[in-house]
DNA sequence: CTGATCTACAACCATTTGGTTGTATGTTAG
DNA sequence: CTAACATACAACCAAATGGTTGTAGATCAG
């Protein structure tokens, strides 16, 4: 059963973490695999040239970011993949450019002179 | 004049960069400030409760990451975004999506049965 | 039951990170 | 010219990161 797949908004420390567990190759990759179907903790170790302990951080740094989640079967640990996340760091950063281009278009109708339809004086007759 | 905004791919160490640039507050509040308007370093360091030479330090993980440039004018050293950067991180991240909705739509395939169209079969008669 | 497998976790280590202070250098205002 | 300002950079520190090995507990196959 899935619980809490997009709640609320994320605070910054689940940003932080979000983008950091981004930050890294074999997170990405891992990330990538999951994504591709799940798998156990032990199955995503083989295509690693670390430690199986190193892996089983990995997993864990990205399961603290939300990106991903554990389900115990039997005695392996499949991780699932949970891409609303993903979804939502996506958006964030549209929305980054977005006030990027809000910033432009606005400079645009400086240049352009103000727009007629704009009665922005102060001293008009009623 | 702007050079080599979106050149090439990404390779996986710029990509960490740009990641590990996201994944602290701070460093997204002077992209934020940033993409509104460009600013001064020692203009940009106002705004915050750490050392001038603790935001230098950010600005400067940003730039690595390429998600700033500087430009010098007269003593001043004004920082310019770069929204190409922060939109092909959001692609990128948009393709980690698609990975899963590929994998979600083969599955709905499945469960529908095969379809006619497709003909596997290795013994037809030519 | 026994042995192999999967996981969890602790301890340790080297490197990086995020902050500080201090010093030096260039630029502008007056 | 001089003082104030903006930057650059080095040295230092504590904490986090990314890796290792080792140990121990569950679970499954035979």
């Amino acid at each position: 059963m899935v619980v809490d797949q997009v709640p609320r908004d994320f605070t910054d420390e689940e940003i932080d973490r979000i983008f950091g567990a981004l930050a890294d190759t074999t997170r990405r990759d891992i990330l990538r695999q999951s994504l591709l179907g799940e798998q156990s903790v032990s199955g995503l170790a083989r295509n690693y040239a670390m430690s199986f302990a190193a892996v089983q951080k990995h997993v864990a740094v990205l399961e603290r970011a939300l990106l991903v989640t554990k389900e115990r079967r039997g005695r392996e640990q499949i991780v699932h993949s949970n891409p609303a996340v993903i979804r939502r760091a996506a958006r964030l950063l549209d929305a980054y450019e977005d006030l990027w281009r809000d910033r432009i278009a606005r400079i645009g109708d400086i240049l352009s002179g103000p727009p007629p339809q704009e009665n922005s004086r102060k001293d008009v007759a009623p």
